[in-house]
DNA sequence: CTGAAAGCGCTTACAG
DNA sequence: CTGAAAGCGCTTACAG
């Protein structure tokens, strides 16, 4: 900068000025300075800037594994968010196999980054840990059901999704039907969506059978079971790449769907779904990454909200070919 | 900083070396900062740090669409492998969609932050367009092919998974094979692909019709027509998303693949790729992350290396059920 | 419209 | 092992 000004034969607070864009400066200072600067490769260095200016416009994400369809989307879309709401997102992402103290330190990194905001589209990080910092920043939670109440949250509706499909599989006559049901701490939003489906099936008359599940492929062997067995016509997955799972299992078992069983997830992201002809529910990424930035971009700003943000995105069902009515059991 | 020196006694000097790591500390300083801090709730500002240090630890990365399976799981790779090498990664995504205009904005604004390396993960920031910065911090090119001979990179062999893949189609019998092409400005890695496809065929003798495209949606209309007219028995594309595309519409014209024509794709990255039955080529992401991070921490570490980096990475072809003999036409 | 000077939160020789 | 002081590259009142 000492350089450009020297140049330019101004002081630093003219070439300041200029590249802030603010304060009065004569036409002819701008456009040398703008010259010169150009000539030199010179850009600004931010982190001086805001240290001077003690403001950030950046603002923290922390993801989940980009790799999973769905938070590779939301990751894309929220940055084209950002970029017309003029603010920087700088993101970390949280590989899904790794636990707690690698998600601390990528929220301390953050923080020591000193973003004006920050984003988490992860359920690793809990509002306990996130708790110390909610009044130092405003903190968004994206995608995911918030328990706490204490931090913004705009989520998908995870009951409304688990309801759609559920009711989808009821009118079709099933009247036994396995759910499989990750475990609370393994995947809060699939066993939101576990306990959705079943509660519907439930309030329709369905028979439920639950098949608990942790890791990825847990289930999908026990459901083949239950089909073989006739126990059920119907198996829900609480997400596309268990339902995909599932799949293969049926397959290497020498069953398919719809013919042997119906089968259902949830998500409606994965390019090729359409051809697979799962049934599924397309979560509304677009729309909770518009939100999400909306509200961020209010919260950092000279008047923010006075109350917890809370909003919940809808999405639609993708009523596909693996389900269908109950072949020969339970004729209507 | 300072209340923190305050509060235990101290100079903002042993703060900061605590918290460094570096120079002699009594285990009794540093176990009383540590408590104050952890107390107070002080987290280092890792601008000012860097700024009064002249260094920086973090990597930028320009990354494109992560809606993309291939770019989330490669940024995803590319974050695990960083954090294991103690690297920090902040990124920026374009949307495939968005001209020169905003990648050159992406680039100004982590030049900004005086990052200390770079990586470029999309082919649209030309060499060019590096190149002013190429004397100023490390700049490596991934996953993509960098023409320029003055950008290090690590690239996807993808003459090896053309000619992978071509020769799988010929050795099945196909004569007569339609190749998507496109064109070399709309993306340069399916352009390599698709001549390097047609050069493998014709080598076999295989006869190739061309079909041109440029969006996402060219040219499977065209190839669906040779096949109606049975111009051709196969048709290859220079990616899955194409390759699904074509199968989309291929099925509303009711065909379907193998059964009237065979398809190939190239990514191998899609979850379910194995339940579509997709011929394709599965490129080397876990590889080409581990490579471009560990030349990337070489390049800003003390000793880089003197030459040009440039390295290839194969993957292996995964051979489906949409590539088979053709039927009635060429019997052998 | 422009410049000199203080200060942002840290690090780093340099003395002790 | 520890502290005082200068400096990193900027911004921002404050004077002019």
């Amino acid at each position: 900068m000492e350089d450009v000004a020297a140049a330019a034969g101004v002081s630093r607070s003219s070439v300041s000025r200029v590249f802030l864009g603010q304060g009065k400066v004569s036409d002819a200072t701008r456009a040398r300075v703008f010259a010169i600067a150009e000539q030199l490769g010179y850009v600004p260095n931010i982190m001086a800037s805001e240290l001077a200016s003690r403001g950030s416009s950046v603002v923290g994400l922390l993801l989940r594994d980009a790799a999973n369809p769905a938070y590779g989307l939301l990751f894309t879309k929220l940055q084209e968010a950002a970029h017309e709401a003029g603010i920087t997102l700088i993101s970390m992402t949280i590989s899904s196999d790794l636990r707690g103290s690698r998600q601390i330190d990528s929220l301390n990194r953050l923080m020591g980054m000193r973003v004006a905001g920050l984003i988490v589209a992860t359920g690793g990080v809990t509002s306990a840990q996130l708790e110390p910092f909610r009044d130092r920043i405003p903190i968004i939670r994206a995608g995911r059901p918030e328990e706490s109440g204490r931090i913004h949250a705009v989520s998908y509706d995870e009951r409304i999704s688990a309801r759609a499909l559920a009711a989808h599989v009821a009118d079709q006559g099933h009247r036994s039907v396995a759910v499989i049901v990750t475990q609370e701490h393994a995947s809060y939003p699939e066993y939101i969506r576990a306990t959705g489906m079943a509660a519907e099936l439930a309030a329709r008359g369905v028979r439920i059978v639950p098949v608990p599940a942790v890791e990825f492929t847990d289930g999908a062997d026990e459901a083949v079971d239950l089909v073989r067995r006739r126990e059920v016509t119907a198996v829900m997955c609480p997400s596309d790449l268990r339902a995909l799972h599932l799949l293969r299992r049926l397959d290497a078992a020498g069953l398919s769907a719809p013919g042997d069983v119906s089968v259902s997830g949830c998500d409606g992201i994965l390019p090729g779904i359409d051809l697979l002809g799962l049934t599924s529910y397309r979560i509304g990424v677009e729309r909770l990454a518009e939100r999400t930035i909306a509200n961020i971009a209010a919260l950092i700003g000279d008047e923010p909200p006075q109350r917890i943000v809370r909003e919940l995105i809808a999405g639609r069902l993708l009523s596909g070919a693996t389900v269908a009515p109950p072949l020969e059991q339970e004729p209507r």
